[in-house]
DNA sequence: TTGGAATGTCAACAAGGCTGACATATTATG
DNA sequence: CATAATATGTCAGCCTTGTTGACATTCCAA
């Protein structure tokens, strides 16, 4: 356990470069001169533990129900994003989770096997799986989506548009090239293919 | 592995209920007309794959720079955490982590071993271990924190001032309370006791 | 003295990542 | 047509990080 000598470390990404590196210096808000020593750094240290303990309540909710359902994390990221592309292909999802096919195909299989979600061959292609849900899993789906939504219904109701608009710009400066391009191609993608 | 009938499930936590339930039925923003069947879910959705992708982003860099030293995001998480209140103890920092004492035990033991971090008996209650980061211990962090600052420094710098208060603010209702407790507490508390 | 709190530790297990290797269709291409 | 590449599935094994349960130690407090 000691000689964690990962000389193939895992690849992860190659663009996984922020949006706008060598922002190192970036322009200095006002209200920096009462800050501790480090200028800025504690405003950072805050957004990150921000997102660290959002990040634990986003999920807290979908989590209960998952567990009920004897699911995990990774069925409910599966069932998001295949409700949000209806007949997408498994190579399109793998992309978007960005994890090995090994990982996906272990939790579709028992989402197929417990009849969320059915699988169809492609038509043009008939190599390509086309993944939908079922009405068990729209059920599921529904479930899960209602508790998480409430939850962002509220914090967007607290804190009010101004700060959503913000919230989103600040997230989407947060993603790497390829997170953005997924996130940003639902827009025109939903519902149109 | 079809038996998942966790008759005990883990808990997840007494308060985890968001800050205001029953918030359903929250003030329309206006443009919600041009919107599709579902009102605002549209919204909602977005945000909820907003913080999926982002946070990915956000926890990018520091993945990367573990990876080489052989650890894990638990131990960015204990790291983190211990640098923001040297000589806090295993308890608090237990409750800030939201974990078991044998999984936080594990992770601390590693980073004890390898020099990371020191564990000095406490002097009023002798039971107690107040950690605190060792020379390299702070140089990993420095690292991991130089690294992820970076990110969110640019992220901010790209959305702007407005959109950074809006972010903390949506963040911050997204909190549980316990978890809130321990998001503001660091206001008063880092450097204080 | 005795109970409970704070901590450590061993063992076992599960989820969900990963790699590597291999199989099987199906399509694309020389 | 033969062969390569693509899309997918699957087996086996490993790692991290979460979980329970049980038990030991130390120490504070009633």
């Amino acid at each position: 356990m000691a000689d964690n000598t990962e000389d193939a470390p895992p690849q992860l990404d190659d663009e996984n470069a922020p949006l706008q590196p060598g922002d190192e210096d970036a322009p200095r808000q006002p209200g920096d001169e009462d800050a501790p020593p480090q200028p800025g750094d504690e405003r950072l240290k805050k957004g990150i533990e921000a997102m660290f303990f959002a990040y634990r309540g986003f999920t807290a909710d979908p989590d209960r129900i998952l567990a009920k359902h004897g699911f995990g994390r990774a069925h409910h990221r599966a069932i998001h994003f295949i409700n949000r592309s209806p007949r997408t292909t498994v190579n399109n999802l793998l992309s978007i989770l960005g994890v090995t096919k090994q990982s996906l195909n272990r939790v579709l299989r028992t989402l197929i096997d417990k009849g969320l979600v059915e699988s169809e061959v492609g038509t043009q292609d008939r190599r390509e799986r086309h993944l939908s849900l079922t009405e068990a899993g729209l059920a599921l789906e529904a479930e899960l989506s209602t508790a998480q939504e409430a939850r962002v219904r509220a914090a967007y109701a607290k804190a009010g548009p101004g700060a959503v608009a913000g919230f989103e710009q600040v997230l989407e400066a947060m993603m790497d090239r390829t997170q953005l391009r997924h996130y940003t191609r639902f827009e025109e993608d939903t519902g149109g293919t």
